[in-house]
DNA sequence: AAAAAATACGAGCGATCGCTCGTATTCGTC
DNA sequence: GACGAATACGAGCGATCGCTCGTATTTTTT
């Protein structure tokens, strides 16, 4: 390992905010080595000073990415609220730091795919999707402790997956639209979570079956009023993460 | 346009064939027209004999896909069933097809994707994607009438991602594994849709909510029994598409 | 200020990729 | 069996890509 100068240190963050965006505008494949050295402002070369390949960009990038995102995960999971929130509430509150977070470093899906890229991406690729997979396990575990292990762990990874899944459109779209999107989100993961809570499960307040119809999960966005989205949520980039 | 004799014709299903067996293993842009010739024992130029770059073999296969897939679907839509069904069994005849096509023909969801490919291929991923999603924007359009056009489309929208999402691990997984994923795919739609249903919805006549907890919709997989998975599907290969 | 280490450059190497082209073979038609 | 069309071949072109290397500059250390 070499010492890093400052000077160094600052063409590392170049680098890799210069491949988040080149990734985010055309996918990993086709964003080129010279093309982010380019980006960045330095040659193909200096590239090579501070990477060994292509893939260890995306691993850099990736590491960048599990770092922050816990940073702002941390902050929904404090012990405490993951098992007395009400469903809802909880859903929000994982959901949020996420959807800010690729909101703010749209690009950032290319690395949190959706298990599908391009082959020495995946790699890079798990410790994100673990990262946050992990934590929602963890989450499963404590409010539906009911479930064998394989079945937690199953029923994350599908929450997760469904997120990931919704994560284009919500970056893609903005406004009234984004804020649409989210609703159907939030219904999604809680129709898919609240009937695990249901028998021996914490607090789930919200009436989990009262009418005739099991639509406990219906309160967002499907009442008149057009959209009621969840409260804005605050931005968490990356980009400044060592500068 | 060329007269194809039946050995063009031939030539074309085993490139196709050869191109979704290698997008299957080493995706898309990994996937060399070169491999793609060799794999279907042909040579380089007689690829482009019957097409003119790689995005049209894309493209082509994405018919086929739409094709074959609209042909395996169709059984699941008579209009009347769509009405009547309960959501319970609409669920699972309409992402049966889906399963099973993509089960019979790892490689499609290449296609099928999530939205997120290799520039190039997405116009060619658009048409399967969009094929889906019409039909199921029908069905919601259909069961929802009080849903306005826009809420309508981004209904449909999410419940075709939600399934392209989970088709990647369900694909990858076999037996026991895999029905419990198909089991948790279904109760991931069910408790996404089941509230749209309740107001002004049709025959939700499958038990809408009995025992004392929500849990309608984990009749699958979460009773006692391991499993209990939705009856096998049949097999929907495209492979001898022409064949 | 000299030596060492880190950073910077950019032409270009080797490999690969999508694709072409000149030519040879087979098939359909009469 | 003759002729045109369709099919088949595969070496290789031009472009691009990931990456190297020799060298020059700047910063740190002594």
């Amino acid at each position: 390992m070499v010492r890093r100068q400052a000077r160094g240190q600052q063409r590392i963050t170049d680098i890799l905010d210069a491949a988040l965006a080149l990734f985010a505008e055309v996918g990993y494949a086709a964003a080129s080595t010279n093309a982010i050295a380019a980006r960045a402002g330095i040659s193909p070369g200096s590239l090579y000073q501070f990477f060994r390949n292509k893939e260890e960009i995306a691993q850099a990038l990736s590491e960048r990415l599990v770092t922050a995102l816990g940073e702002a995960h941390a902050a929904a999971f404090a012990e405490r609220d993951v098992v007395e929130l009400p469903l809802e509430e909880l859903v929000d509150r994982m959901t949020a730091p996420l959807i800010a977070f690729n909101v703010a470093n749209p690009g950032a899906k290319v690395l949190f795919g959706s298990g599908d890229v391009p082959t020495g991406l995946a790699e890079a690729t798990r410790p994100v999707f673990a990262a946050v997979a992990g934590r929602v396990t963890a989450v499963v575990a404590a409010r539906a402790p009911a479930l064998s292990a394989p079945e937690t762990e199953r029923v994350a990874t599908v929450a997760v997956r469904i997120v990931a899944a919704m994560m284009p459109p919500i970056v893609g779209a903005s406004g009234a639209e984004r804020d649409a999107l989210i609703a159907e989100l939030h219904r999604a993961l809680v129709g898919y979570l609240a009937p695990l809570e249901s028998a021996s499960g914490p607090t789930t307040s919200a009436r989990p079956t009262s009418s005739a119809n099991g639509s406990t999960a219906a309160s967002v966005s499907r009442g008149g009023s057009p959209a009621d989205p969840p409260r804005r949520v605050p931005a968490v980039p990356v980009r400044g993460g060592r500068g």
